[in-house]
DNA sequence: ATGAAAGCGCTAACAG
DNA sequence: CTGTTAGCGCTTTCAT
């Protein structure tokens, strides 16, 4: 079978015992380049070339390689692509958990733009707890990714170590600094929890509580909340922590917390909605007429939340821009294309609905 | 002229001069195998077992190379451990979207399985058109995985011939078949229909109506449902079909548009608690009084909704032990232990609650 | 436009 | 226990 099928006359082995297929004293047994190449009657390069750049190919040659790759069933080797080429066609992106629907809608848009661009994307849960994220980076790099995505900007020595050595391009989301390690798009968490002091504020509220995730970033805006509020001659009544990744469960029992210690907060701000929704399934049970008896503002703006308590006030992040411009700027470099802002602020706002 | 770059005479190396560090062609620039057992002293090979079969090698000399492996910063090259291994550590798991709750809650355990074995796992999204599935997978499987896991059962010919022929171990998740690939662990979704229709109407309702997912496995259960009313003499008012990845919002939409069309279903089956809840939050906001106006049963068992609609009656799939025992199978089979079970029904259950 | 030779960095298979 | 040799399947470089 495994013959030139050029031109029709396909002599039964003839014979000549030259090029019987010897098996090699390791082979994996799957089709490769070269049986690709026999079939096709052409080199393995030609092959490569018909996959990797047919401009350089002619037409006819494209035709036969095709035909084979057909035939055989082939499909490439890519990790004796990438050692030849050290170019994998991987992009790593490292988030904390599955279970934040926050991270999702980063990553899908992200996914589908590298995708597009024909790299596939290759996720690593680092798991809140930021211990480990230098294992999880190294046998992340020992893939040999073309670039690497990952969330915050709080990394160890080691870790900017590790990167820096990879010397591929890294996209930071999800927060701001002022020294990124390479390419940078997120928003200030900051801001967020002045914005949000400043906004209950002026709304009248005194009386003020949290329910926030014990996150790193979420731990920026409650402590930035704090700060705007001290500055206004205020304070937060309580606090609730919960771990991550928090559910609505961790909501309600955040609520039914601080009402058991006797805090009857007039607002009640969550580093979440996912958070505040389970403090509104909470008031809601227990008969709290929102805004009157108590409001509550959220972080994110989830669909499922602002389709559940349409009331919500929550603050807007743009998350699928984020993760359309993190794969936007990772493939202009990775292309040669010049960048044109290595760091992006994308901005919130402030959707004031009437929970809050 | 074009040579003019060579550096040296043209002559065949005529001599010896042998041991000079000539830079390689193409070098990578990354540290390798063979800088750290230069620095340990030692050969590459013995670096390489250091690496992976740490037993085979006295301590003094493991203390060595991890010296110089940490002295160095060495990250393994996985792409040529794998090409030469012909094992990647690698395991694909290709899920219809991250956007449903319902699958993450699967690839969680599957991954902490994993890699708690020291396998990385690599998602592929197949986007529920199971159009380019074949695509998806080939694009997966350059990359070499050892194994791969599925979700669902039904592949096109040349899904399960490129299966067939990359041999490696193959598990299929969310659905049972009388003819799986390779290993299998899910349930029957023809019996969740039949039985929740015969739930439903042994409480006594009569009037039924579905909003149910553009999905195939949802569509088998919508289907058995309706067979299932067939025989008791019953049919369902009407159904709503609502595209892929489901909302809560297309829950709301769902419930509206079965009102809309004059329909008073005395209940609601909804092919998952994602669109059970907006229902749910529909019915709230019109004032619906829940189960007495209309009854409301979902699919899944999801956390959020149990804790915003603490009444929502559904059908409970441990979507984790799924994860797990999938992730278990793989690991008996790539270490060679016997598989006990191929096949496996992990089953399920109707959690009756205050709104069905 | 196509091909030949030489690796990419690592591990299997044998020595010693 | 450690080393030597020979590839894994592909792409680069350079030649034709």
């Amino acid at each position: 079978m495994a013959r030139s099928s050029s031109s029709g006359s396909d002599k039964p082995a003839s014979g000549d015992t030259g090029d019987v297929r010897r098996a090699s004293t390791r082979s994996t047994g799957s089709v490769t380049l070269g049986d690709v190449a026999k079939l096709a009657g052409v080199s393995p390069i030609t092959v490569s070339r018909v996959l990797n750049r047919p401009e350089m190919v002619t037409a006819d040659t494209i035709e036969a390689v095709r035909r084979a790759i057909a035939e055989t069933g082939y499909v490439p080797n890519l990790l004796a692509g990438g050692l030849a080429s050290s170019r994998t066609k991987l992009i790593a992106a490292i988030i904390p958990t599955l279970g934040n629907a926050m991270f999702i809608d980063t990553i899908q848009p992200l996914n589908d733009c590298l995708s597009a661009a024909g790299y596939q994307l290759m996720l690593g849960l680092s798991g809140f707890p930021e211990l480990c994220e230098e294992d999880l980076l190294k046998a992340i790099l020992s893939r040999r990714p073309d670039a690497i995505v990952l969330t915050g900007v709080n990394h160890s020595a080691e870790t900017r170590q590790c990167l820096l050595a990879a010397k591929i391009p890294v996209v930071e989301t999800w927060d701001l600094t002022a020294t990124p390690i390479d390419m940078l798009v997120g928003f200030s968490h900051e801001k967020v929890g002045a914005e949000v002091a400043n906004y209950l504020f002026g709304k009248g509220y005194r009386r003020f509580a949290q329910v926030c995730a014990e996150d790193e970033r979420a731990q920026i805006r409650r402590r930035s909340f704090e700060a705007a509020l001290r500055d206004k001659g205020q304070s937060c009544l309580s606090t609730v922590c919960v771990p991550t990744p928090t559910t609505v469960r961790m909501g309600r029992e955040g609520l039914a917390q601080l009402l058991a210690e006797g805090h009857r907060p007039e607002v009640v701000f969550c580093s979440s909605d996912v958070l505040a929704h389970g403090v509104l399934a909470e008031a809601q049970s227990r008969g709290l007429r929102v805004p009157d008896d108590m409001a509550v503002m959220g972080f994110a703006d989830l669909d499922f939340a602002a389709y559940t308590f349409p009331s919500l006030s929550t603050v807007h992040v743009d998350r699928a821009a984020m993760g359309r411009h993190a794969g936007e700027v990772l493939l202009a470099r990775l292309s040669g294309r010049p960048v044109d802002k290595k760091m992006v602020d994308i901005g919130f706002s402030i959707v004031a609905r009437a929970s809050a």
